[in-house]
DNA sequence: CGCCATTTGTAGTCAAGGACAACAAATACC
DNA sequence: GGTATTTGTTGTCCTTGACTACAAATGGCG
C-alpha cells in the first residue's frame, strides 16, 4: 500500500500528466501544457519530445494566435496509436477504431439475430476486429481491446459474473476473446465505462464528483466518479443504483413486488401505455411529450417520484456535483426538469442538494464505446514511457 | 489539477510513507520499512534520521527477535508532536490531547447543563486547551486542533453549516475556535471521522473500501471509505445515511411519515417499548437481550429490516468490503447478526454482496477523537519536511 | 568456542530528472 | 524599425534514490 516512490517515477507521472492534458482536456499548445502543469518550460520541452519520439504526440506548426510573443508550437495527439472498442449486446454487436482524444475514427454494427452465445460474440469479435483492422490505415497500432459488457465483471481477472441480458454467468469472456485475437483485452461494466467516459468528455468534464445513472433496455445501470477515478467497490461491481430499492412515499405508487427502481422505472411500461411496439429515445420522448393520455402522465408522474427518491439517497451519500442521467432516465429528466429537481431536493439533506445539478448525458451512442476505449488506453496513459509501436 | 511533479516532491512523498507506516501501522523496525516500502536500506536510513532529527519519529535499541542478521533499530513515534481533539455535544465537550500512533495521552470530558451555545461551546473548548495543555509534559508540542462536529461541516472553510441536535445554523465554529485559542483548527462532520478512525485504527484496518454506519443519540450518521480514503463529495456533506429514505417490504413496516432511515431505524422508540428513560449502549443491549416482551423482538425485526434495505442499497452502489456499524447499530448487529446478514443479502446484487461483511465497530468512545486527531495531524502526515518544532 | 551464513547499517559514488539562467527567436504594438 | 513580451533552446546545477562495498551484529553448527 504505502507507495515506493523513486527518481524515475517522476519523468513517469509527469509523461502521463502531458499526455493526459492532450488526451482528455484537448491542451493544444505547448505553452499551455506548460501553464497548467506549472513545469519548467525546458521540462515541458523534453517530455514533449519524448512523447513524439514515442508516437504518442505530434507537435505541428504554430496556429496564428494574435497575441504577443513567440507562438508555441501545437500538440496533438499522434493519430497512430488505437483501441478497438466492442459492445456486445442482445442485438448486435458495436465496435469502433478510438484513438487518443476519443476520436472514433470507424464504428462498425454487426445485428444478430438471436442473443449471442459467448461464443458467438467472440466469433463476431473476431471478425470485427480483422475488418477494423484491414480497413484502417495501415500506420495504426492497436494497443488493445475494450469490453463494455452489459453485465457484472469482476475487476480482478475480468471475469463475467452475471450479465442477465444476455444470459452469460461466470463466462471468462474476456480471456476468450484474447485468445481469438491476439490483442491484450480489458473489460467492465458498460454503465460503469458509461460513467467514465461522460466525465472525461461529456456532460461531466472537468467535474470530478458525480454520478451517473443510464436507462437502457436491459434495465438501470450506473457508476460515480469520486475525487476523479471511478468507483470501483472491492470487486468491481460498484454502481448497480439500478438493483436499489428506493423509499416510495405513497405504498400505491409501488407496482412490483420487488421494488427496484429499474423495475419500477420502466421504460417497458411507459412504452405499454403509449401503445408502442419500440422506439428509440427521441421517438420516445416525443410520443409522450405529444399524447394526451392521463394514464401517460400519471406513470411518469408515479415513476419521476420513484427516480427523484433514488437520487435523493445517491446525492445524501455522494454530495456530488453534478447527476448525469442517459437513456430513458434522460427522456425522464428533459420530460419535466424543474419538477424533478423540486422532487429530489425534497428527499435531500439541503446542504448536500445544493450546488447540485441534473443533467442529460452528453455523448449520445458512442458513450460505451468511448468508455471501453478508455479502459483500454489507461495502460498506456498511466506509463506512457512503457509504449512500443 | 495535474500534479506537476517535481523531484523534491519524491522526498515528500517518501517522507509521508514512512510517517504513516509507523503512525497508521505500527511499524516497529527500520528493516520493516525497508522491506514494505520497497525502498532502498541506504534511503530509508536517510529518511528515518530526517524524521527523527524533525522531532517526529524515534530510534530506539534494536530489541532481541530471535532472527538471525543484524537486528535493526526499533522505530517508534516521538511522543512530543500532539494535537488537541475536541467533540462538542449537547451534554458535553469532550477533548483529549492526541499523540501519533493515535495515542490518546489525556482526556477530559466537561459535562453542560444545557446545550451550548457556539459561544458557549468556544469558551469551555478554549478552558479545557489551557487545562490540557498545562498538564501535559512540558515538551509536547501541539500541531492542531481538531473538532468533531455533530452536524455538517463545509469542506472548504470549515463552515458549521447545521447541527441540528446542537441547534446551530451556519456557524463559523471552526474559526470561532482558531481566534479564541490561537492554533490552527480543523473540523468535520463527527460520523465521518468516525469513519476514518475506524478505516486507520479500528474494524477497518487495511481495509481501503468500507462504508460505516454510525448510530448515536442525534440520529444516523456516517462515512465511507473508497480507495483508502474518506469519500467527502463536492461540499464535504457526503455520507449522510440516515436521511436516506430505503425502501420498505410491507407498507405496515414503515411508521414514520418521512421514512428515512434514522427516523425508522429509531433507538428511542425501543428505549420507550423496554421502559426505560435512557441507556448505554451496553445496558440497552443487555435490556433487549433479557426482554420478554414480544413487542420488542417485532420492533427490532421491523428497524432490522429497514436496516437491511439501506445497507442493501449502500453495498449495491458501493460494492465494500466491509460494513462496519457503531452505536445503536452495532447494537442492532450484535442482536442478531445472521438474520441481518440475510436480510441484506436479499437486497443485494449477489457480485456484489459476496464477499462483504458486517462487523461492528471496534473504537469504542474514543472514535471520535482519534478521528478528529487524523484530520488535524493531516497536514503534518502529508508533509512532514514542513514540521516545525 | 570459533567459523560461517545471514541480515542490516553505513559511507561513497552514480545516474536520473527537473529547476534555473542566459540567450535566441518570433510575435504584437507603437 | 524599435521595444516589450512570450516562448523555444541549451547548458549547468541541485536534489534524490539506487547501487556497491564493507562493516557490524546476530544465530547456527561443528
Amino acid at each position: 500500500m504505502p507507495a515506493p516512490d523513486h527518481v524515475e517515477g517522476v519523468r513517469r507521472r509527469n509523461l502521463a500528466t502531458v499526455l493526459d492534458l492532450v488526451h482528455h482536456r484537448r491542451v493544444s499548445s505547448r505553452a499551455d501544457v506548460t501553464a497548467l502543469t506549472g513545469l519548467n518550460r525546458s521540462t515541458v520541452a523534453a517530455l514533449v519530445a519524448e512523447l513524439v519520439a514515442l508516437g504518442l504526440l505530434e507537435e505541428g506548426d504554430p496556429v496564428a494566435s494574435s497575441r504577443v510573443g513567440r507562438p508555441s508550437p501545437v500538440v496533438h495527439p499522434d493519430p497512430r496509436p488505437v483501441v478497438i472498442a466492442v459492445n456486445p449486446e442482445v442485438d448486435a454487436v458495436t465496435a469502433a477504431v478510438v484513438g487518443l482524444g476519443a476520436r472514433v475514427e470507424r464504428r462498425v454494427r454487426r445485428p444478430v439475430d438471436a442473443v449471442p452465445t459467448p461464443e458467438d460474440a467472440v466469433a463476431i469479435i473476431a471478425d470485427v476486429v480483422r475488418e477494423l483492422v484491414a480497413a484502417s490505415p495501415r500506420n495504426r497500432r492497436v494497443a488493445a481491446i475494450g469490453l463494455a459488457i452489459p453485465g457484472l465483471v469482476r475487476a480482478s481477472d475480468r471475469l463475467v459474473r452475471w450479465a442477465s441480458h444476455l444470459g452469460w454467468r461466470e463466462v471468462p469472456f474476456a480471456a476468450m476473446v484474447e485468445d481469438a485475437v491476439g490483442l491484450p483485452v480489458v473489460a467492465d461494466n458498460d454503465a460503469s465505462l458509461g460513467a467514465l467516459a461522460e466525465h472525461l468528455f461529456g456532460a461531466g468534464r472537468g467535474v470530478d464528483d458525480l454520478i451517473y445513472l443510464n436507462g437502457g433496455a436491459s434495465g438501470i445501470g450506473g457508476g460515480a466518479i469520486v475525487r476523479g477515478s471511478l468507483l470501483t467497490g472491492r470487486g468491481g461491481y460498484a454502481g448497480e443504483f439500478g438493483q436499489n430499492r428506493p423509499g416510495v412515499d405513497d405504498p400505491h405508487n409501488r407496482v412490483t413486488s420487488r421494488g427496484t427502481l429499474e423495475d419500477e422505472v420502466s421504460r417497458a411500461r411507459v412504452l405499454d401505455l403509449l401503445g408502442l411496439e419500440s422506439a428509440d429515445e427521441p421517438q420516445l420522448a416525443a410520443a409522450i411529450e405529444t399524447s394526451a393520455s392521463p394514464a401517460v402522465r400519471v406513470e411518469m408522474r408515479r415513476q419521476q417520484g420513484i427516480l427523484a427518491a433514488a437520487l435523493g439517497n445517491a446525492v445524501n451519500v455522494f454530495n456530488p456535483e453534478l447527476v448525469v442521467l442517459g437513456g430513458y432516465l434522460a427522456t425522464h429528466l428533459a420530460w419535466d426538469p424543474p419538477s424533478l429537481e423540486d422532487a429530489v431536493r425534497d428527499t435531500t439533506v439541503p446542504a448536500a442538494w445544493e450546488g447540485t445539478s441534473i443533467v442529460p448525458a452528453a455523448l449520445g451512442e458512442d458513450r460505451l464505446l468511448i468508455g471501453a476505449a478508455e479502459l483500454a488506453f489507461r495502460p498506456l496513459l498511466r506509463d506512457p514511457g512503457k509504449w512500443n509501436p
